[in-house]
DNA sequence: ACATCACTGTGAAAATAATCTCAAATATGT
DNA sequence: ACATATTTGAGATTATTTTCACAGTGATGT
């Protein structure tokens, strides 16, 4: 039925976020040929029947008696996740948490190369940090069209947070990261993903509080 | 039945998530009394029915006919959410991350406090950053019960993260929240929760390739 | 006092996601 | 060539979460 053929209809959101949880347990794992569902499961603690079931949604990757090879398996879930391409990213904010972004080696190793900083902070402007120049939020159209970038993180103070996502709405992004923990209003031709590392820390303190009236599995969990 | 009855037994994980986002988003709220379900849709982008349904899971908050009184919903919010309490934590590792999470603000609104340092450079230990002591890994335990710490904030590099998440479960810590790029497993006693802001990037890169296959109101992307 | 309006709280229905099961497929050993 | 052991793929089932719809409730105006 549906081998392989294009995308198929639903794929649910927590599927792809694991992909992501298999692929990086795929990446750590050296010298097999072969790896069961099952080990799979141990390495990233979802249910194999789960892993199975999220894999099958893109295709069928493995060998029945066998398990997947596991390079094989790397090359699938590298594509399907777009990790293959390279992406060019703006930062937005040169802070404290700004800089952190700007040397933080997870986005390399998935594609993603911060390529312009954007700061109003006069001092920093005209600055190279990590070989990147600094621009003025000013020049944001122009930056953003020539390097061809589709993605920005955000992590500026919260009172700017709403005028620059609508000043990037003309600019071609199209979608934010965003660490700013203020409520923001995308425009419709931007997708805003929030991380809100406040409400990650309260969670996990309530959690802590009251960990009986929780499922011990819960998603919150599992798949961050 | 269920009217206040200490905790009911069954919350959905998310629901917690939103509560935090509807208290961020009620403290942005000034100089009204009364705020409806609707309009706290409108701020928060969750649905109304949605928003009352998570609410009544602790209890009765609204008026009928009116709605609910801003400053009592923000005092039963913070209490259910915990944030009225102060909570001690510690951050581990003090690279380019740690230093940016030392001087986060948004930590503190929510009631925490970074009490003590760790890190293994011997530049950094013994000195102050933001007014905290840097202390030697191998104090964990000593310096982590004198500050009556729970929760723990990683951010050290992949390769140290396992063998500290071992330590910390001697010292009394009930919560790690990470920040590592690597599949960490945490011994019975703790909580871990991950944040990977790589993971985070790639998903919203698949999203916005990958729209039409997705629902527009994933909870990816309106819990986060 | 009564009618009207506005909005909550909640059971029921719908949608979504996870788990269970097992037939089918493949390798391995005899 | 056949029996056995193993593991996938996917339909069926169960569980969970969200949405819907409206009865019930308090406020307001006449």
């Amino acid at each position: 039925m549906n081998k392989n053929s294009g995308v198929p209809k639903k794929i649910p959101a927590f599927a792809v976020k694991r992909l992501f949880l298999y692929h990086r347990a795929l990446m750590e794992s050296r010298g097999q040929e072969i790896i069961s569902s099952d080990e799979l499961s141990r390495l990233t603690r979802c249910s194999a029947a789960q892993i199975r079931k999220d894999l099958t949604y893109f295709g069928q990757f493995g060998t029945p008696g066998r398990g997947y090879y596991l390079e094989a398996l790397k090359k699938h879930l590298t594509e399907i996740l777009g990790i293959n391409q390279d992406w060019s990213v703006a930062l937005i904010g040169l802070g404290n948490l700004g800089r952190a972004l700007l040397t933080y080696e997870g986005f390399k190793t998935q594609g993603f190369k911060i390529a312009a900083v954007f700061d109003n902070d006069p001092e920093k402007i005209g600055m190279r940090y990590q070989g990147v120049f600094v621009s003025d939020m000013s020049r944001f159209k122009k930056i953003i069209q020539a390097y061809n970038i589709k993605i920005a993180i955000m992590a500026v103070p919260p009172t700017e947070a709403q005028e620059i996502v609508n000043q990037l709405s003309a600019t071609g992004i199209e979608g934010i990261l965003n660490f700013v923990p203020y409520q923001i209003h995308a425009p419709e031709n931007i997708r805003l993903l929030n991380i809100d590392m406040a409400i990650e820390l309260g969670l996990l303190s309530y959690h802590m509080t009251h960990s009986e009236s929780w499922s011990e599995q819960s998603d919150l969990f599992n798949n961050n």
